[in-house]
DNA sequence: AGATTATGTCAGTACTATTGACGTAATTTC
DNA sequence: GAAATTACGTCAATAGTACTGACATAATCT
C-alpha cells in the first residue's frame, strides 16, 4: 500500500508557509473559528432535526421579517429548489409564516413566529457568546474593528446584503426607496 | 396557500436586533465573510471535479506534511468513511502520496506531491487577496488584531491544533512529549 | 390577449457527511 | 509467543444539502 511505483509524485517534506506571501495563518483560521462557531447551534438544531439549512433561513426571517422568497434565494446564494424543503418543514413546525403580498399578491412575504423567533434567539446565543468571549480574549477594545474586517472580506457588490448597524432595515425592509 | 388555519403562529413584523444583547451583526458578518471566503477556491475546484472536502485535505497535508489519517480526522472533524473517498481521489491523481510510518508501520504519513502543492498554492492564492484587500480595505494596521480574534473563536481545547507562525511546526511535526 | 414574474413542485443527480460492521497488518501487553 | 489493541482500509446503508432542468399556476404588466 505505501508502493508509489507507476510513477508517482515524489513527497515533499517542507510545511508549505508563507510562500508567494500567501497568508495560510488567516485562511487556516478562518477554517477553524468558523467550524467552532457553527458547531454551536448544530447541537440545538439536532433536537429539531433541523440542520444548518433551517437556521440560515430562520435567521434571515427574523433580521428581515417580510422578505419575500426570491430575496431570501438572493441572500443564501442557494436554488429554489434547495430553499423549498427547508422552509416547508419551518413552515409546517409553526416557525414561519407566509403572508401574501400586499402590493404584489403573487409574492409570499416570510415572517417568523414566536416560536421561530425564540428558536432564532436560542441559536444565536451560543454564538453571541462565543464572539463577546473571544472579543474580550484577543483584547480588542473595538469590535468596529472586527466588523469592518469582515465586511470587507464580502464580495463588494454583495455588501448591499448586509445591515450591520440593524438601522437600516428598522420600518419597511427591502428595495423600497 | 396565505391561509393560516389550523392554530399557526401570529407573523412577528419586527426585526430582531439586539435582544438580550445578541451580538446578530457580527453573527450575520461571519456567514457572509465566510460564504465568500469559500467561493474562490470552489471554482477552481470545480475544474478537478473535486470539492471542498479534498480542498481541507489538500490544505491540512500541504501545511503538516506526514501527518497520519488518524491526526487528520482529528483537525477536520469527519470520520474516516468521509475522508476516505476523498483521500483516494488525491491520491489517485497523484496530489498527495502515502508513505509508510517511520516508527509505526501502521501509519500512513500523508505528503504532498509538487503537484499537490501546486493546487494548493492555486487554491490559497485568491483567498489570501481576499484578506489582504479585506485587511486594507478595513484599515487594520495591525493584522495580529485579526488573527488574535480569530483564534479566540477557537475551542480552547481545539487551540492546540493551529499553528499561527507556522513555526511550532517546522522540524517534527505532531503530538511531542 | 399575451408575455412576464413569483412561486411551487417533480424528477434525477452529486457531494459530503453519518453509523455500523468487518478485515488486515503491526504493535503492544501479558 | 499468544492475545489484545491500534491504525488503517473497505463495504453497505442512509441523511442533509445542494444542483439542473422542466413544468404548472396565479398574478401582474404590456
Amino acid at each position: 500500500m505505501t508502493d508509489r511505483s507507476h510513477a508517482a509524485g515524489k513527497p515533499i517534506r517542507t510545511a508549505i508557509s508563507d510562500e508567494d506571501g500567501i497568508d495560510f495563518a488567516i485562511i487556516e483560521l478562518l477554517f477553524f473559528a468558523y467550524r467552532d462557531f457553527t458547531s454551536d447551534p448544530d447541537q440545538i438544531l439536532a433536537d429539531y432535526g433541523f440542520g444548518r439549512a433551517h437556521h440560515r433561513v430562520l435567521h434571515f426571517v427574523n433580521r428581515r421579517p417580510g422578505l419575500t422568497v426570491a430575496e431570501l434565494l438572493d441572500v443564501l446564494k442557494i436554488t429554489k429548489q434547495s430553499l423549498a424543503r427547508v422552509l416547508k418543514q419551518l413552515i409546517d413546525t409553526d416557525h414561519v409564516v407566509q403572508l401574501q403580498g400586499p402590493r404584489d399578491r403573487r409574492q409570499r412575504e416570510l415572517y417568523p413566529t414566536a416560536k421561530g423567533r425564540a428558536l432564532a434567539l436560542a441559536l444565536a446565543r451560543p454564538q453571541s457568546r462565543r464572539i463577546h468571549a473571544a472579543l474580550g480574549d484577543s483584547g480588542i477594545t473595538e469590535r468596529t474593528l472586527v466588523e469592518r474586517f469582515l465586511e470587507a472580506m464580502v464580495n463588494p457588490e454583495l455588501r448591499a446584503q448586509i445591515d450591520v448597524g440593524s438601522a437600516k432595515m428598522s420600518g419597511k425592509s427591502h428595495g423600497e426607496h
